[in-house]
DNA sequence: CCCTATCGGATTGTTGGACAACCCTCCAAT
DNA sequence: ATTGGAGGGTTGTCCAACAATCCGATAGGG
């Protein structure tokens, strides 16, 4: 067998499943901020039984989605204005970093890069907002890993999950988005700046990409009055 | 009753004290790298479910400490040389971020900066190891706790157990230590910098404090040869 | 009328036991 | 040398029960 070959084997534990098949449905806004999530109608809803449950809500919490009080449950977590601002200022910190870091990082992260940009200047093409948004994320998430350090991959990848769920929250039934060609061309010029040297260039593109989609969040945000509960 | 009034109730699970108990016990490299914790054995011997030591388990997972196979178990981790890189990494870049932030932190921040550094100053007056190395982290946490960022504090406490638990890796048998006054006055350089306002100095202090801890450590896994595992 | 105390419902936290699923090692057979 | 069980051990999941805790409502005292 060639040492190269490797395969990955998707176990993944009922628990696992559960939790998976509720993020869904959180991420769809099935499960709207404030709905607790009690273990017991967890485990008949899933048909598993209620350790199961349990431990799905609890990978849940670990992930941000639920918030968790002791002898009171779990619900699903109602993001404030703060939440939204500690989450955006971390992937400003986080990819501002790594930006700077994309002079001294190896080129297999670079082509990295330009593969996420090239993936989502193709999901602009087509209308699947479901399948940009991944691939937005996507973008982001390999400006991270030009630091090269699993851990904050691990770290922002948490983000990005919570990111798509504010942006889910906030699309619901707002049908008008923004240009996904716009959204396209917004990276792909981040992208061709750090190729350039443009470094600072970079900074100021992402830095303004993420105070615009911040204000537009909290903006809407407001407008719904939750910032409190 | 005065707002501002908050009383902080102790409440911890029976997970949590199990967790907190092992994590002792790793620290103290009562458990070695390697050993492989199952739950039964954790069960048993702190008189609580299996179900519970399950949880308990899970948690120091979380944390880093254990890592954990599907059907296998879970075992102390191994630090490997690219571990510890990582984690160095990782803060070199929080701190650094941190420091950066300095001019921008409100007073708050600043003050609790200042508190660490004496905090640690007293700590290396006395010579108390273990106090030394919280203060120590403290000190660094503070820095982090200049990006306002309730998340980054969270990754970087976690952060901070490993590290200590390196660190006590280290000096299993091996009392000659750095000079607690050594330490402390490092430190004190790095805060008196920033608050001259002379955050390029700051940054270099730190990276090189990093950067000779980081070395130091690589050093005594190498001659450990706990490099893979 | 307001404050306090107590009670009951609901949910979680923890327990103990049971069984299936799974992984590893060892050994035999091809 | 590779394949294919057999066996032992551990985890993954389930179930049923009880204790601990929290919430809200209701009743009693100032």
């Amino acid at each position: 067998m060639p040492a190269t070959l490797k395969i990955e084997v998707a176990r993944s534990s009922a628990a696992e499943q559960v939790a998976a098949a509720l993020r869904q449905s959180i991420m769809l806004a099935e499960l709207q901020p404030g709905t607790p999530l009690t273990e017991t109608a967890v485990a008949t809803a899933a048909e598993v039984a209620r350790s199961t449950a349990r431990q799905a809500l609890q990978l849940l919490v670990n992930q941000g989605l639920l918030v968790h009080q002791r002898n009171r449950g779990a619900r699903v977590v109602t993001p404030s204005e703060r939440d939204v601002r500690d989450v955006y200022r971390t992937r400003e910190i986080l990819e501002t970093a790594g930006i700077l870091a994309w002079p001294q990082a190896p080129l297999e992260a670079h082509q990295s890069v330009a593969l996420a940009t090239e993936r989502l200047q193709d999901a602009a093409a087509e209308q699947d907002w479901e399948t940009l948004s991944d691939r937005d994320m996507g973008f982001h998430a390999s400006i991270v890993g030009l630091l090269a350090s699993p851990r904050l991959d691990g770290l922002f990848a948490n983000l990005s999950t919570e990111v798509q769920f504010y942006a889910a929250l906030l699309y619901v039934g707002n049908r008008e988005r923004e240009d996904p060609l716009a959204v396209s061309a917004d990276h792909t010029a981040i992208y061709e700046a750090m190729r350039e040297g443009e470094i600072n260039q970079a900074l100021q593109l992402t830095r303004s990409l993420l105070r615009t989609n911040l204000d537009l969040l909290t903006a809407i945000l407001r407008r719904r009055g939750w910032n409190e509960c």
